[in-house]
DNA sequence: CTGTTAGCGCTTTCAG
DNA sequence: CTGAAAGCGCTAACAG
């Protein structure tokens, strides 16, 4: 019923042609649309003449309005290198569900690990009005961008790559670690004959899985076999890596870990274009699980990141910012563990 | 230097202050700042003293006031099932990049395919005041749901997904075709044995899917090997359609198509409780490529859809309404043509 | 060529 | 319990 009259009368109203129609303030109005009415006392009479004014007509408030008056949007700005790639997806997919919570809404944002293109992204979204930021840098961010207005910094949390200096409250998973351990099991299993490819190495999140890698060689006391592409990191450098590592060994390894599903993909290429497939007994080592690896008849070890662990961490601390009454939010850095995996089972 | 200055003096400011501080009048800053001291001739000493100022203290618009007056917001909204989807993501991404490039910024959200949020979701964006909106439905959307304040119809493209009454403009992917195509190719090298395990059959894409896969099956006489699960798109699914045909047949099928990549993966699980492995002879058909389905030994049919395309063209689609000084955008179907590939070849 | 002014819709004192 | 009025920062007439 209601339904069918709000399609013919004229459609949603500001609040001020609510009042002027009902005959009450903007005040009043605002009151009971807002939910005040109990405790502003208004009466029960005017209220329900609103409310029924609303329920007919229907009513969505304009946040244009309430963002130039509060300075504030109800909009959180998510910016990384990626928006395609499988781990920054999971991140934004759980992220929104976060802010959908709490009635904010994300602003998606892309950088392709150019800095340029980040800090004008940066600056567009604080010109945005956004609330809070979360950003996966491609460089260490300058907070001196992140200010508005005199005011006092955009709530910002940095996510997924810890640069030396840790400026803002940082969430990341524990890199090095889950590397050393990665590397640990698959020396076991492969007798100690493994390389790394990898692309990025001065990424911080890379950095410290080649740091838990050369950890756990030389714990073993077995020499660095780090194959490193400074930048491009595509399946093309992967398949470059792999090639050269044939080439070098003259066979296929009989294990590698590679830094990113993309470098997998290209050293799955160069494999494929060698030997007509994947050889079987070759063990993969990968930090970024996903479901399709079950498809290789390879033994697969993985870590899988706790990606709705990285994302809840980093929307807690982005929303103690935000509501901050306190002064300042320590620049701390939050390590989230993510487990390892042997083909479906966590070991 | 500039830069450093503009460390030490009060950060950004507004029109106005600008003004005042220069001794101008805000129109003669609006004017400089937008770029169009030009066209109204400001002399080039007054605009230069702008400019200097600028520069030195810099000046980021503040786009809650714009969009206030303007009753526009340079966002659009996109809606999709899920955003960690590798289809989804990749369209997200697509679209980010346009957007951009039209100094857009785009709202991520997700539905996980239940209508009422669904409808909420756009509500949401539309009071946030997007200026149009990208949506992968879940169901027929109604287009009374899509208006502000009683002006007209809010920009809207639907893509993915089209629902027989088609009133929005709306683009696809050509998943009858692909689907016949990809069905008569697997029976051609497996000799007609093939079944399609699929979620969610009513959704119009999954739909086409299943007429090509009927329509090829038919041409070549074959009854209709088809499993199906009415709701649930998850890799429990996939595991479950593919138990039930293994428990059916008593051994693998010749080949199978999966309707998502998520049924695929639980058919693998299937098949590797079963067998340990996915056999090797298992021909396997998608429509939802991904570059680590390589690292299966097993052929490999699957249509890769032209996700670029697809965004390229919704996007256009949308800024035509946006821009829209003509009255009505036709309600047309859009439809873009996916590529076949065996392993990594297409065909 | 430049200045003044009136709002966009909302919230928030401050008065009744 | 309810109302009036100011103002957030921007733009777009309209005057000079």
């Amino acid at each position: 019923m209601d339904e069918e009259a709000a399609q013919d009368q004229p459609q949603p109203r500001t609040i001020e042609e609510i009042a002027a129609e009902t005959g009450v303030s903007v005040t009043t109005v605002r009151l009971v649309i807002n939910g005040q009415a109990e405790r502003y006392r208004i009466s029960a009479r005017t209220r329900q003449t609103i409310e029924a004014y609303v329920a007919k007509h229907g009513y969505v408030i304009d946040h244009a309005g309430r963002s130039l008056k509060l300075r504030r949007s109800d909009a959180v700005g998510c910016i990384v290198p990626d928006l395609a790639n499988a781990h920054f997806a999971r991140l934004i997919a759980e992220l929104e569900e976060q802010c959908r919570g709490r009635g904010l809404v994300l602003l998606a944002a892309s950088t392709h690990e150019k800095p340029e293109r980040e800090r004008q992204t940066v600056s567009g979204l604080i010109a945005r009005g956004v609330d809070g930021i979360i950003i996966a840098p491609c460089e260490q961010p300058d907070p001196s961008r992140f200010v508005r207005r005199g005011q006092r910094r955009v709530a910002t949390v940095v996510i997924d790559r810890a640069f030396p200096k840790t400026l803002f409250p940082t969430v990341v998973g524990d890199n090095e670690a889950s590397a050393r351990r990665l590397t640990e099991q698959i020396m076991a299993e492969s007798g100690g004959d493994v390389f790394f490819l990898c692309a990025r190495p001065k990424m911080p999140s890379i950095a410290a899985r080649i740091r838990g890698f050369a950890e756990a060689l030389g714990a073993a006391g077995v020499e660095a076999r780090l194959l490193c592409e400074p930048e491009e990191d595509t399946a093309a450098t992967g398949r470059r890596l792999m090639g050269d590592l044939l080439a070098t060994l003259g066979g296929p390894p009989r294990s590698f870990i590679s830094s990113s599903l993309l470098i997998l993909e290209g050293a799955i290429q160069a494999l494929s274009d060698r030997f007509g497939g994947v050889p079987r007994d070759i063990i993969l080592g990968t930090f970024d699980h996903h479901p399709l690896m079950e498809l290789a008849s390879n033994r697969v070890l993985s870590v899988r990141q706790d990606t709705s662990g990285l994302a809840d961490a980093a929307f807690t601390c982005l929303v103690e910012q935000m509501d901050g009454h306190s002064e300042e939010v320590a620049a701390g850095l939050r390590v989230i563990a993510g487990t390892l995996y042997a083909d479906r089972q966590p070991i």
